[in-house]
DNA sequence: GTCTATATTATGATAGAC
DNA sequence: GTCTATCATAATATAGAC
């Protein structure tokens, strides 16, 4: 919980980054120590081993997203504000999105072909998008299996979105899909 | 052009099925020995490096597709039964597509985070969706600039839907948004 | 807790016999 | 064209001094 030790935190720091920019398998320990400014051995004094490591990344980006939702949840005075918050979010990362894609949508997509324990830590990190999705529809109206719906429809769109956007490096095109997610929120949510 | 070599054909066949199953980088020689029934010294009078095998794989699953796309021109009477069919064939590998995601679109996401050529090679799969859709929007009498926008859209919705049923193992989501998207297909498709 | 070795293994890649 | 043996390197991981 604390981080009484000084390079833990950094350790986590620079893999959380260098895990997005560059993905999980592809970063080594000599890249996490450089740009850590942390040796190699230490590694192993706070991690047994480098997916332990992507263990307490994965953490540390959980406890962010849930205390960013819960300061949405206490600024959004309506369920549609709530909804809205979300894809300016979204829009408000566009660059990174494009640079990189989703930390969490990519990661999933990494761990998906192998490794089923961290996939379930990252999968955790979107449950916290579609289980508060899914309460912002619900109080909407919609009944509860169909809010669910709509929470993981929205974040399909924003995932296909942001994948062709990586793909293409075409930021005019996220944008765009936002959009056209947005239009497609007011359908649902009407106020 | 011509396989008179026997291993080539079998190793590229092994390397197009492991690299989507279980990535790209995380896939060795050594598996891919095992898989094709061939020695890893073998490997390298085909191809110079793993780039390259994978620029062949690239090359082989880019002729598949544009083979599969002259048929379905071919054999749609309308440009509403070619976006239909579209969403059929990705209908059609819906199993796969929950176990491994798009074997495309994840492969764009790994490159992405790297390897600027490969990347190259493998949005040119993509670019290959994106134009004939196109074509087919363009039909419906939608403007060429807007008829590639909705291409764009329907590639990315589909890729949101493989993404997201990939990260939870939910086939019956992947079926549930390939239906809603059929259904906004109707609304741009006006018969 | 931090860092400097170093061990161990697995990888992509070569050389050369057949 | 095919395969065996092997290389060089880079990766994860350890041991142990400070």
């Amino acid at each position: 919980m604390s981080d009484r030790t000084e390079s833990r935190g950094r350790i986590i720091a620079s893999a959380r980054r260098l895990f997005y920019e560059a993905g999980y398998e592809n970063t080594s320990y000599a890249d996490l120590a450089a740009a850590a400014g942390v040796p190699k051995g230490n590694f192993y004094y706070h991690f047994k081993s480098k997916d332990e490591l992507l263990g307490a990344v994965l953490e540390a980006r959980h406890a962010d997203v849930a205390a960013a939702l819960d300061t949405w949840a206490a600024q959004a005075r309506t369920p549609q504000e709530g909804l809205r918050r979300f894809v300016r979010m979204v829009m408000s990362e566009e660059e990174a999105l494009v640079a990189y894609g989703c930390p969490v949508g990519s990661l999933l997509t990494e761990l998906g072909k192998h490794r089923d324990d961290l996939r379930e830590a990252a999968r955790a990190v979107m449950d916290l998008y579609v289980e508060w999705l899914t309460a912002r529809f619900t109080e909407l109206g919609h009944p509860a299996r169909h809010a669910e719906v709509l929470a993981k429809r929205l974040l399909a769109r924003a995932q296909g979105a942001i994948v062709m956007a990586h793909a293409y490096g075409d930021q005019a095109l996220l944008r765009r899909e936002l959009k056209d997610i947005e239009a497609w929120l007011s359908e649902q949510a009407p106020t």
